[in-house]
DNA sequence: GTGGTTCGTGTAAACGGTTTCATCTGGTAT
DNA sequence: ATACCAGATGAAACCGTTTACACGAACCAC
C-alpha cells in the first residue's frame, strides 16, 4: 500500500474503497501514527492555528475574552496561540510573534499609540482587530459601544444627583476604551445641559489604587460626600467606594458608584456595584467567527461591528431606600 | 547566490562573509521575506511553540499562571498554544489537541478524575504536569505546598479561635487542591488534640455563591457567630464574609475568614481578606523553565518541585484591635 | 471484441527550508 | 613551484505530507 492511498483513507475516505480504509485505520491504532503537522502545513498551507495578540493576557476581562475565543475555536477545530503584546512596545503590534504558524490573527488593541494598523494589514494574514473601530481601515474590526454605556450609566447618575456633583474617573489617557467612555461622559453632560468642569474628569489607571487615591483626595477636599461617580473600569469604582466606605460615607446614600466591564466582582463586593456590562463572551466568539468567515472569503469587504453594552444597576447607585 | 547561503546567512551568519550576509539582510528587508515555519519545523523539529492545557482559561487564577508563563516563554523566544480542557471530558487530557506543532506540553491539572497521567506520558512529547505531585510518575511535576499553607492558617486561626469552632469550606471533592486543604486542615486540628467534627469540614464548589449559601445556612442555625473559617479560594471566602455582613456579623470580631489563593481580591474586599499566597507567577515561570530545561536535557531523571505557600496575614482574621 | 467510463491505487513532483558534502578560491608554508 | 589548508559557496539530498497524473481492472454499451 503506498504513502498515497493512505495519505486518502485519513483525508478523503471517500476516494478509498472501505476495505483499505478499515485496514489503514488499524494500522494507524496500532503503530500510534500522527500525521507531521508541519509537513501537511508546508503543503496546504493550514494549521487550523488562530494567533491571538492581547496587550496583557491578566485579568478578568481578558480572561474571559480568552474563554470565549477559545470555546468557539474549540467548536470549530482551531486552536489559539496566544502572546501579549504590551510588554513589547519595541515590536511590531503582532509582537515579533513567530506565529506565521498561523492561519490568520486577532489582535486586541486597548492603547491608541501602538494601533500600528497599517503594520498588521501589511502581514496581508486574515486578520480581526478587536476594540478599536475605524471603519476606514481595511481589516475586520469588532468593539464594543462605549458610548451607549457610558451615556445610559450617565443618565442613571442624574436621576438622583445634579449633573455638577458627577464625576468620571478614568485609565490613563491614551487608552481607547478610558477615552471613549470619558468623551461620552463628558458629551452627555452637555446634551443635559451641563458643562462639565475639568475636575469632573479625572485619568489615572485601571487600578484600586487609583480609584482610592482619587476619592480619598476628594473625601480630603471634603468634595465627596452627594456625589456620583462613574468608573472607568470596575477596579476603579470599587477602589473609589473602598475609600468612601472607609471613611465612613455611605453608599449610595452619600456616594453613588457606577463601574466598567461588570466583571464577577461587582456582585461579590459590598454593596454590590452597578456597572456597564460589555458582552465579552459575544467578543471573543465573534472575533473567531470574524477570522474564520475571512478565511473562507478573504475578499469579502471588511466588516466593522460593535457590540452594544448595557448598564446593569445593582445596590451602588441606588436611588433612594433598598428594594 | 545560492539558497543554502540565505540560509546559512540567517541562521549561522558566522559560517559566511559578512559582506554576503548583509547583501542577504538587505535583500530580507526589502523584498520581506519571512522564513515559512512550516518548512523549518518539518526539518529541525522545532516550532518554538510550547503547549498548555488548562482545565479552565478563566479566572485570575489561571489568568496569573498564563501571563507568568507567556513572560518566561516570551523571554526564551518560545509561544504559548494554550487550550483549556475542562470541557472537553471525552478526550484525552491533551485535548484532542492537534498541537503535535508544540515541542513540549504544560497540562495543568486540578482533578483527580482527570489525571490520565499515563496517556499525556505516552505521547512522548516532553511533558510537565502543574498541579499535580506524584513523585513515582515519568514526567516533571510542579506544584504547591497547599498543607504548610493551610497548616499555617489553621494555626492562626486557632491563635483567637477554639478548634471546635474552626470551619473549612472548599470546593468539590475530587479537586485536588481543595481535598489537600481540606486534608492539611482536619490534620492540623488534630495536631492540636482536636478531631475535627464531620460538619467543620463542607465541600461545594469553587464560587462566592457557594460560600455564601453556606454561610447563610450556619447564620440560620446560629452558628457562625465566635467561627472562624477557612475558605478554599478567595471567593468562597468572600461569599462567606458577605454573608456575615448581610447579617450584620463583624469581621474580625464575630467571624474570622482566610482565604485561599491571594487573589487580588484580597485587598479590594473589606475588611482585606487574609489568604494563603500561592505563587503563581513562580508556577508558570517554572513551568517553562522546567520544559526548556528538558528539551536540553531528554533523559534527565523525572524532577518534582513544591513551591511553598505563605499566610498573608490582613484584617478579616485578625485578634483583637485594629492595627 | 472494442472503446469509453468509473473506480481504486501507485508514481512522482511539489512544498520551502536545512544540512552534508563537494568544489572553488586565495593564502601560506615548504 | 608545489602542497596544503581554511573559509566561502554551490549542488543536491532530505524532512513527511498532499495531489496531479498515469495506470490497470472491472464494468457497460454498442
Amino acid at each position: 500500500m503506498s504513502i498515497a492511498t493512505v495519505s486518502r483513507a485519513l483525508n478523503t475516505p471517500e476516494m478509498v474503497s472501505p476495505a483499505t480504509v478499515e485496514r489503514v485505520r488499524q494500522a494507524v491504532d496500532e503503530l500510534g501514527y500522527r500525521p507531521n503537522l508541519f509537513a501537511k502545513g508546508l503543503l496546504t498551507r493550514r494549521s487550523r492555528v488562530i494567533g491571538v495578540s492581547l496587550p496583557d493576557i491578566h485579568g478578568l476581562f481578558f480572561s474571559e475574552l480568552m474563554r470565549s475565543a477559545d470555546d468557539r475555536a474549540c467548536e470549530l477545530g482551531y486552536h489559539l496561540l496566544v502572546s501579549s503584546n504590551a510588554h513589547r512596545a519595541d515590536e511590531t503590534p503582532t509582537g515579533g510573534f513567530a506565529l506565521d504558524l498561523a492561519d490568520g490573527l486577532i489582535v486586541m488593541l486597548t492603547e491608541r499609540s501602538r494601533v500600528d494598523l497599517e503594520a498588521i494589514a501589511a502581514l496581508n494574514l486574515p486578520t480581526v482587530v478587536v476594540g478599536v473601530d475605524r471603519p476606514g481601515l481595511a481589516v475586520d474590526t469588532i468593539s464594543f459601544d462605549n458610548v451607549t454605556g457610558a451615556m445610559s450609566a450617565v443618565a442613571h447618575l442624574l436621576e438622583g444627583t445634579p449633573p455638577d456633583r458627577c464625576y468620571f474617573v478614568g485609565g490613563h489617557v491614551g487608552n481607547i476604551d478610558s477615552d471613549e467612555r470619558s468623551a461620552a461622559f463628558s458629551e452627555a453632560l452637555r446634551r443635559d445641559g451641563h458643562e462639565p468642569a475639568p475636575d469632573q474628569v479625572a485619568h489615572g489607571e485601571y487600578h484600586f489604587d487609583w480609584g482610592w487615591a482619587w476619592a480619598t483626595e476628594m473625601l480630603r477636599q471634603g468634595r465627596l460626600r452627594g456625589a456620583a461617580v462613574l468608573g472607568g473600569n470596575d477596579e476603579i469604582a470599587i477602589g473609589i467606594a473602598n475609600a468612601a466606605r472607609d471613611h465612613g460615607l455611605s453608599i449610595p446614600e452619600e456616594l453613588r458608584v457606577i463601574g466598567f466591564d461588570d466583571s464577577s466582582m461587582c456582585d461579590c463586593v459590598r454593596p454590590k456595584l452597578s456597572s456597564v456590562r460589555i458582552p465579552v463572551n459575544d467578543l471573543g466568539a465573534e472575533a473567531v467567527n470574524a477570522i474564520i468567515r475571512r478565511f473562507e472569503q478573504p475578499d469579502s469587504s471588511p466588516r466593522h461591528s460593535r457590540l452594544a453594552t448595557t448598564l446593569v444597576r445593582r445596590d451602588s447607585s441606588r436611588v433612594g431606600p433598598a428594594g
